[in-house]
DNA sequence: TAATTATTATACCGTTCTGTATACATTATA
DNA sequence: TATAATGTATACAGAACGGTATAATAATTA
């Protein structure tokens, strides 16, 4: 990818998380990326494109960091979903933390009709599938019920974090995953 | 309240819901309540007056409904921190549910000098302390703890079901808040 | 009825928005 | 060195935005 274009996605990134996507016009981040708009719009085709681009990258970024994480850390399904939320946690407090897209991004485009709304809708169900893998490795057996518990926790947490950072809602997040999750295990 | 003024809250809080705040112009507000710029500039200075009171109106309509449920559904304070989430489920099921304002606001204003995240920001604080004030009630230990893990499941799942209604995420959440709740009591 | 108030109708201002057209400069490649 | 691709600079079109000015009309109250 060009040199250019990573930057005004990662510029982009950034605007849209500490101004809103709908408040940042295309003049503000050509300026901040040191460009033109000829050169962004030879690089995303609408404004649209670009939004849906910056989307994809935060997270899957997101997710293979995750995913490493866990991976690096313990081979044993048992511990992955343990631990889940201790990454989680590490990935919040991180100075790097700006959000969860997806979430920001289907309050701004409520219309299920709309291309970035139906992306955010299709990643949420993702993460969840993914903790839901994780889950049915670990042998749980309400597997998709308990991801949906875990999610909600991760985005509310998240939601709480990107409100006011250091609220401590992740920390509560934490306690309320293993209690679930040893629930769910028991069973 | 003039019977106009509150058709433009009306109108407005419809349409912030459905098309977004910013995405929704007073021009389109005026036009859907049926009436001026004009009538809509005298009993709103700005467009950001206009949201702050949409917001205002939304949170306490909501507060006072689930007080009024709580209330009149049992005396008992263990009764009404159970019942919470039945409440909230019948809330989010209702065919008037729109999501919540603060969540969506919060989201679009990320600045948290913008006096519209400061309000978000200032409900979702004051959910959380009702939802303490009940579990204090209840003479669970770590009420504000468990406060906080409520509103977390709380907000993860009327967030999921703004993005996608009928998703049965209050369903788990429901499950979720009664496991949390017996094992906050039980300490 | 007269005076006041509420509301409409409409045109407009200045700004910002996405997106494009045109001309020029730079860099890389053959 | 010639050719092509990449990027810059700038101006602008067309629409939408928030907000205001002015004048006319309808409803309320004294």
């Amino acid at each position: 990818m060009s040199a250019l274009k990573e930057k005004i996605l990662v510029v982009a990134t950034d605007l849209f998380h500490t101004r809103g996507i709908n408040s940042t016009g295309v003049d503000t981040i050509v300026a901040v990326a040191g460009t033109t708009k000829m050169t962004l719009y030879k690089y995303f085709r609408t404004k649209e494109v670009l939004i849906l681009e910056v989307l994809q990258k935060s997270q899957s970024d997101f997710q293979y960091w995750l995913s490493e994480k866990l991976n690096a850390n313990s081979k044993k399904p048992a511990d992955k979903i343990q631990n889940l939320f201790n990454f989680v946690e590490e990935w919040v407090n991180s100075p790097a933390f700006i959000g969860l897209g997806f979430i920001k991004a289907s309050a701004e485009f409520p219309n299920e009709e709309n291309p970035i709304h139906q992306l955010s809708h299709l990643q949420s169900r993702e993460f969840r599938q993914f903790i839901g893998k994780l889950a049915k490795e670990a042998s749980i057996k309400d597997a998709d019920g308990l991801a949906l518990q875990l999610s909600l926790l991760f985005e509310g947490a998240v939601q709480a974090e990107q409100m006011k950072r250091g609220s401590g809602a992740i920390k509560y997040a934490k306690k309320a995953a293993k209690i679930l999750i040893d629930g769910a295990t028991r069973t």
